[in-house]
RNA sequence: GGCGGGAUAGCUCAGUCGGUCAGAGCGAACGGCUCAUAAUCGUUAGGUCGAGGGUUCGAGUCCCUCUCCCGCUACCA
């Protein structure tokens, strides 16, 4: 063995013509987790992500609003580095293939190739779709002369130019050879037999170059052509380690550990592709090149293909902080929990909003939230917050080390949902065990020893899983480990293998980490999620939401809200709501009920024919157990509500626009 | 069209070499407990394991046919 080498993780460069949502954000999260996990062991780490910017698609979509290109591309990557921020993922580094490292090292790329005989002039004659910058062969074409690409069926157009080629059909053989010797180098084994099937009809010669409008890498001594945008964002992996500028920073990432991604740029670029680059470059090849499925709709439909129907995952963080009152940080990490958990491993998984607000009560609130909220509280009452120097139960520490295996075992599999079991396995056998031993009855017989044992095992489960959940849910680990009171600083995974580790901590007070959800109806998600905030019971502790910017809305997104002024004819308070007030309104000739979570702010007393703005049109929606019809508008400061009003008293019911 | 993967309790899914495999979790019902977030613990699900046929002493578990879904690939010059 050489100098260690750094564990390298990889995600796709996303398009930024799209948006970020769970599907890219799952992809983000599983080398997140794997960072975490490895970081923790004690290996050295780097997880790269970043944006795909060369289409001519961004070039023309610039043009149409008006802007310089990078200008353009460079708001839309800041809406990925938002999301990943906003998501906790802990890159180490954020390429962008407008960058000119990137640029620079696929210039060379392609100079090396052009020099071995690799890449090679060819005229291309036919036809070519500029939104899928894709050429298409005569015999594919109909007689409209529009894309064949069910999705695009854009206008295509004629063209004849020279161009250069990816002599790929010449590595067929040694992919197969590395793969088949390979076992773990294409994973899972399902997508590799796809691969094997496609690589053994027989590779083509892949094109690699376009000609120049202004947009893209150029191609080195070529300046009338750009490199293909595929063929330049695959090698985003290499650039990002300096080659062949900074052989040091090389040499400790290349190859890649694992480049991670969903199944769809799997077999034809990340599994063919870009292998017979590196191959053609004469590098070693990556260890692993994993794809993970789609979330798809309910109902079996297919959803994944347009993943437009997919949520992003910061408008479901807010959704599951906003139904539970849990932090915003401990939100983050429910929906990071529930997006590992929920995604199985062979194939697509179901999205739907509804189960994973009932896993969220399941898993997070009634287990492992309750299992640490009761063992604080016990501790708190039987022991005067102190953890007592027990040796904690033998049966449990062996249940403990098992499922410790067993995580690792499987996450090497990439099998992260099995992994959370394993942990889960903790939590029930947990609750379980203090039922059995009724800690409460042992308190009332005065059985101390008994009742040491009972609550310093919990206390030892909990610190255990504080370091199990920690690749997934990294704050949440940090709450579990604040409220046993351990110091705080990063778990350290052999810690997970010392049963008995702790003792006489000095417990903090009980605080519920995920606070239940009581309505799991789901509603449509693009429901605004920021005015909905306001309308929710606030919980104290709340931390600043990271600032997110909203994609833009056409302005038919935005006719869709039916704004209205509306007069308070009577305001009160909810019951055993702090925060809530029943507003009875006029909205023209009709009266409805609001509910909003004002009351901090605003006597009833005061509210009472003031004017405010309303969505009219918004989807009825149970609080408390009374249903409001609409939403009042109001400025969120800090989580505390300030409501619109028009300037001058304007007739009940008037439009806004 | 070819190749591959699915179809298992209301929901999401496990089921390795054919014989306590008909399972888990969630949801629901009932009961227990009271430390806890109306939590937790226990019991309860009688589901023709997509349809039909076959091999076998015995088949979700192997073979054939069919239906539906999905993926990859090819589009028949």
């Amino acid at each position: 063995m050489t100098s260690r080498k750094t564990y390298y993780i990889t995600t796709p460069i996303y398009y930024v013509n799209g948006r970020p949502h769970i599907g890219s954000a799952l992809t983000t999260l599983c080398c997140d987790f794997l960072k975490r996990f490895r970081m923790m062991r004690g290996e050295d780490t780097w997880f790269l992500t970043g944006t795909d910017e060369n289409a001519t698609k961004n070039q023309e979509a610039a043009q149409e609003a008006g802007v310089d290109p990078l200008d353009f591309v460079t708001r839309l990557a800041d809406d990925f580095r938002q999301a990943w921020d906003g998501m906790a993922y802990a890159y180490d580094d954020f390429i962008r293939t407008t960058e000119p490292r990137h640029v620079r090292t696929v210039q060379e790329v392609f100079r090396r190739l052009r020099d071995t005989g690799d890449l090679y002039r060819g005229t291309y004659e036919g036809w070519y779709c500029v939104s899928d910058e894709t050429f298409f062969r005569e015999t594919d074409v109909r007689d409209d002369h529009l894309c064949p690409n069910e999705e695009c069926r854009k206008p295509l157009r004629r063209v004849q130019e020279e161009n250069w080629f990816f002599r790929l059909a010449a590595y067929g053989d040694r992919l197969l050879e590395h793969i088949e010797a390979n076992p773990e180098f294409l994973q899972p084994a399902s997508r590799r037999n796809e691969v094997i099937g496609f690589i053994k009809q027989g590779l083509r010669d892949a094109s690699v170059t376009r000609s120049n409008n202004g947009w893209g890498i150029p191609v080195p001594d070529e300046p009338d052509k750009v490199i293909y945008v595929w063929f330049d964002a695959l090698i985003n992996y290499l650039s990002a380690t300096g080659w062949p500028d900074d052989p040091e920073t090389y040499a400790r990432l290349w190859p890649a550990s694992v480049h991670m991604m969903a199944k769809e740029i799997f077999v034809r670029f990340h599994a063919t592709l870009w292998p017979a680059m590196i191959i053609a470059l004469g590098l070693p090849l990556p260890q692993t090149v994993y794809a993970h499925g789609w979330w798809v709709g309910s109902g079996g439909k297919k959803e994944g293909k347009r993943t437009g129907g997919l949520p992003h995952p910061l408008e479901l963080v807010r959704d599951i902080e906003s139904r539970s009152g849990a932090s915003h940080e401990l939100a983050v990490d429910a929906l990071r929990y529930l997006l590992l958990r929920e995604m199985v491993f062979h194939g697509d998984s179901e999205f739907s909003e509804e189960n994973f607000l009932r896993r969220y009560n399941a898993d997070l609130a009634n287990d492992l939230g309750n299992l640490c909220n009761r063992t604080v509280s016990m501790v708190g009452r039987y022991c005067d917050g102190v953890g007592p120097a027990a040796q904690p139960d033998p049966e449990i520490g062996a249940v403990v080390a098992e499922c410790v295996r067993e995580y690792e075992t499987v996450v090497d599999e990439f099998r992260f949902h099995a992994a959370l079991e394993a942990a889960w396995k903790i939590v029930s056998r947990v609750n379980r065990y203090i039922v059995d031993q009724a800690p409460w009855n042992l308190a009332k017989a005065d059985r101390r020893d008994e009742l040491d044992v009972t609550l310093t095992t919990c206390i030892e489960a909990i610190r255990v899983l504080s370091i199990l959940v920690a690749p997934a849910m990294p704050h949440a680990s940090a709450a579990l480990r604040q409220q046993l009171g351990l110091a705080e600083g990063q778990p350290q995974w052999a810690d997970a293998s010392r049963w008995g580790a702790s003792s006489g901590l000095r417990v903090a007070t009980p605080r519920p980490l995920y606070p239940r959800i009581q309505d799991l109806t789901a509603e449509p998600l693009p429901t605004p999620p920021e005015k909905e905030r306001a309308m929710e019971p606030q919980p104290t502790d709340t931390v600043a939401a990271a600032p997110t910017a909203k994609p833009t809305i056409t302005y038919d997104d935005f006719a869709k809200i039916d704004l209205r002024i509306a007069d308070i004819i009577e305001a009160e308070p909810v019951p055993n709501a702090d925060k809530l007030l029943k507003l009875t309104v006029q909205v023209g000739d009709e009266t409805r009920t609001i509910l909003a979570g004002i009351a901090e702010m605003y006597e009833p007393a005061e509210l009472k024919s003031k004017q405010i703005v309303i969505v009219a049109n918004l989807a009825p929606r149970k609080l408390r157990g009374i249903e409001s019809q609409g939403m009042l508008l109001a400025a969120d400061v800090d989580g505390q509500a300030v409501i619109l009003q028009p300037e001058t008293e304007v007739p009940a019911g008037a439009p806004v626009r």
